[in-house]
DNA sequence: GTAGATGCAAAAGCTTTGCATGGGT
DNA sequence: ACCCATGCAAAGCTTTTGCATCTAC
């Protein structure tokens, strides 16, 4: 009988990243696995900052077999390989979002929790700035501001 | 017999901090104890980010009776009064530092673990002006820059 | 067939809290 | 005296990991 695995319906953008992925694995002699699609599907399709847990719920209703330690290490591994990353915006659980390639910072909401997206090529730059100034090599940077949206004041 | 209570030698800052302290104390129906004071002296004189276990090791060095969860208390309270602020800059435990009233933001070397402060205006006014775009209110926000400082590259 | 992947459950870390006791005011 | 503060130990939570079993290659 053929695999009868669930369907992965692809979010946009699957394509690509799976590619990356198999291309890591490959070149990391690790294996692809269902459990790997079906999680990176998910985390696509959930399209905002997501928590371990959070994308367990989601995985387990497409596969219950699916244990929460295999979300935890798969997420770690989309974040070595460079198709997710992992943030901390406190409230005691890392928050992951898959990669869209292009550098972004966030405003998050306290009341609401919302996050807001946005990216600034004037503070990168000033940032670059003023790590050479103290001949600080910069790797990575996070710069998260705190407050309310729009729809939660005045 | 005065009292003889372990003497605490006042490190620069500590008089202004403590009657920031007392007058938030006196506010808000609270009392003023031993330890408080002897956890002050010493996040002050620590002058680095300092973590709750770091601090209690030293505090345990002034008074071995004063316990972990009264430093971790006090350093919450400290928060909330605006001496201190708490940090996390990834690595498991949050880190403390005695407020110095002009607000900047850090380097974090991932070699060494140094911690270099910076500011700069006009990062601030641009975090301003893009939060204002989105009619955004900001209540705070941090920037940290990871990297190598000087002495770890090249 | 073999080395990596998975699921379960337990271990680790920090952080936080309940409670009896001690100590400011 | 009253009520907050403290110390100790236990509980909470999230993150990691050990291990037997399963599976992609």
């Amino acid at each position: 009988m053929g695999t009868s695995k669930a369907h992965i319906k692809a979010p946009p953008g699957f394509k690509e990243k799976l590619e990356i992925l198999h291309d890591y694995l490959t070149a990391h002699g690790l294996r692809n696995t269902h459990q790997r699609e079906v999680i990176l599907a998910e985390l696509l399709s959930f399209g905002q900052h997501v928590t371990t847990e959070e994308l367990w719920d989601r995985v387990k209703a497409i596969d219950s077999s699916i244990g929460y330690a295999t979300v935890y290490r798969t997420l770690r591994l989309f974040t070595e390989c460079g198709i997710a990353s992992k943030h901390d915006f406190g409230g005691g659980s890392a928050r992951f979002e898959s990669d869209s390639g292009h550098h972004h910072d966030h405003m998050i909401c306290t009341q609401c929790g919302k996050i807001i997206e946005f990216e600034n090529e004037e503070i990168e730059r000033l940032q670059d700035e003023v790590a050479a100034s103290h001949q600080f090599k910069i790797n990575s940077h996070r710069m998260e501001l705190y407050g309310l949206c729009s729809e939660c004041h005045d």
